[in-house]
DNA sequence: TACTACGGTCTATGATATAAACTGGTTTCA
DNA sequence: TGAAACCAGTTTATATCATAGACCGTAGTA
């Protein structure tokens, strides 16, 4: 941990930093689409949370959003993009630099 | 990055996860005593978000303040408490817990 | 004894996360 | 066929929270 990491920390993107926000990504980083209510099942976020987070990655472009059918059901769908995928790797290289290095077990 | 793992992502300790807070966290745990004018300069913050911050930290029982004179010019010290460093250590592997596996070089 | 600098704290503001209430449509069932 | 219950989300009201600028008392200093 030197200082510049120090730095670093204050410079976190607040989109990806953000827990609700974080745990959608990372889900959707996983899989190549992934819908509304599942999201609601794995991460245990309420709708309206889920909803309004998930429009703010939107914005920020970091997913995108497909709306259709099942049956006359409708049903949401959200993948990453490559912006986000890329948000995504940078966020993790940033708080690893903040972790304590792993004592060689 | 299994569904447990998931869902400790909303179970962070905001107090430790907000970016000004794990900053002067960070760097108080580095040191056994940390001046005012030291945090400041090595975060960045505002003298007002840190002062705010720093008491934030105080409340939830993770840093001790000491308030002392320097020949006649005020000094304020912090430093870690066991219960600080128990929630950075936590907090420190919650986070270790959603990165991806590093590959091995 | 005015004036600036130091070491902080207080507080007003704006941004943000969150959940409860709501919407628009669909299925069930009496 | 009408009402009630349900589904898949969205809107919005609220409450919290981070942030920085105004402020305060003391100290040096011209």
């Amino acid at each position: 941990m030197n200082e510049a990491a120090l730095k670093t920390i204050l410079d976190l993107d607040r989109m990806v930093h953000e827990p609700a926000r974080l745990a959608i990504l990372t889900v959707v980083a996983a899989a190549e689409q992934v819908e509304f209510l599942f999201l609601l099942k794995v991460t245990g976020l309420s709708k309206g949370n889920l909803s309004v987070q998930a429009q703010k990655l939107e914005a920020a472009g970091y997913v995108r959003t497909t709306k259709g059918f099942r049956g006359r059901i409708p049903v949401t769908s959200f993948a990453i993009t490559s912006e986000g995928r890329k948000a995504l790797a940078s966020y993790h290289a940033q708080i690893r630099a903040l972790l304590p290095k792993l004592p060689k077990k």
